[in-house]
DNA sequence: AAAAAAATCGAACGCTCGCTCGTTTTTAGT
DNA sequence: ACTAAAAACGAGCGAGCGTTCGATTTTTTT
């Protein structure tokens, strides 16, 4: 979809750091459909039978502003929390409107937890292959999944925060996804330590705890917009702090 | 394997580091009344005059079965979606017999959000002064939190989950709480810098990562628990990956 | 401009919720 | 064993919930 080919491969122990994988938050953004629309027209097209809408741009559109009132309302109360009624009130539609776009309420917290499940997939496996050398491969994912979650934080936040209601069957496919973004990482850790370039551990532990500082910048944003902190310098602290503990050689700073 | 700190140390900075400040989980269970129910008896001391039931005893098992209760229910559909008959049914009480233990579903939530935060800042605080040098501080504060964390895992995943349906008042003190601790770890990682231990860093962000790896222990347990992973090798690995990134010379392995 | 189709509206329905309170059971003092 | 206080009980109340559907408005087609 997006590889880029460096032009010029360096060797990797050398200064190729400033290499083309080497993207900042901007790069990211140019990259991807970031339009605010992109994820709802996803939605339309793939609940088209259950959507009782025709005209795609007015359903686009409304469901543009369903979403952001359920976000808007439940990360204040929650999902289960939040009433028809408050949500037609903060949609700027009716009752019967909104249910033209959704069966039911259940209905619509599994739209947006399937949705955001396909995007965050379809986005990070993407960058798996982007670049060639393990270092780069691990930097790539860990700015991916902060970059992504910072274009989609509402999202995030949401399949975080509700994940509890949903099915069993559902569940499972949370926890899957979310076994295979760690595996991501531990092949990358494993490659690189078969490699020579990554120290011994217990790659399971680390690849844990490198998703957990990823999760604080969608749960804690408010702790670091007071700061100024963005995206690219939060995603270099990260990358620098999981650095220091893997790299056979790491650089000192 | 990886990281091992408490039988055979290495020497690091001389023998000091073979103290009592070195704890492990189970010598943290000692130290403090971890009976099941003595969280429930301060409650109980704590809420005296709402509570209509005079008998202490009764009270305090009544309350650990509706704390049990709550737990139990929220954590799989959630605070709000919990109903009383859901509780009623899940504590063994009537209904009329929960409201002799809080006013209101309102107050039931404050009371253990309170108990909760409480709890935090006592234990955590008597820990910041136990020891005297920078990375020992450092160490004790981590794993502290960590062993309190799986000590008290079912208080501290509801107070996290649960903080959204705080009043503004309250959710002050959250973040109050919040910014304390963060302030006690910036705190030490600045005596560290000063005194030539610790590197120069943005300690605000390495703090807000070292506190999200520590919240990691306690919101997804599920992950390291069919991995035989315990209290002792999580904080072990999570004070090694610290130290490799903040310490001037940093032990290798 | 009229007619048909699409989209929106919101009062009304049945149900479940939090909570109460008159009654019954259990406990403790004698 | 008696009795009064303490504790527990649970059917029932009104409020508010999710959802529906015939009426109405807006858009598209002719």
């Amino acid at each position: 979809m997006f590889i880029v080919f460096s032009k010029h491969k360096p060797p990797i122990y050398k200064k190729e750091i400033k290499s083309v994988e080497d993207f900042d938050f901007a790069d990211f953004k140019k990259r991807f459909d970031t339009s605010k629309y992109s994820l709802c027209r996803e939605v339309f097209q793939t609940n088209q039978e259950s959507i009782k809408i025709k005209n795609e741009k007015r359903a686009v559109e409304n469901l543009y502003k369903i979403f952001n009132a359920v976000f808007s309302i439940s990360s204040k109360k929650g999902f289960q929390a939040m009433t028809m009624r408050d949500l037609s009130k903060e949609a700027n539609l009716s009752m019967g409107a909104l249910y033209a776009y959704f069966k039911n309420k259940e209905d619509l917290l599994h739209i947006i937890q399937n949705q955001g499940r396909v995007m965050v997939k379809n986005v990070l496996d993407s960058f798996e292959a982007t670049a060639v050398e393990p270092l780069q491969k691990l930097r790539s994912v860990i700015k991916a999944h902060i970059f992504l979650s910072e274009v989609a934080r509402p999202w995030f936040f949401f399949t975080f925060m509700e994940a509890r209601n949903l099915s069993e069957n559902e569940l499972k496919e949370v926890r899957e996804i979310e076994a295979h973004t760690e595996k991501v990482i531990v092949d990358i850790l494993e490659l690189g330590e078969s490699k020579g370039v990554f120290k011994k551990r217990n790659h399971f532990l680390t690849a844990s705890i490198i998703k957990s500082m990823q999760q604080d910048w969608y749960l804690k944003r408010w702790k670091y917009k007071p700061r100024q902190i963005g995206p690219d310098e939060f995603a270099d602290y990260v990358t620098g702090f999981v650095e220091s503990f893997v790299l056979v050689e790491p650089k000192n700073n």
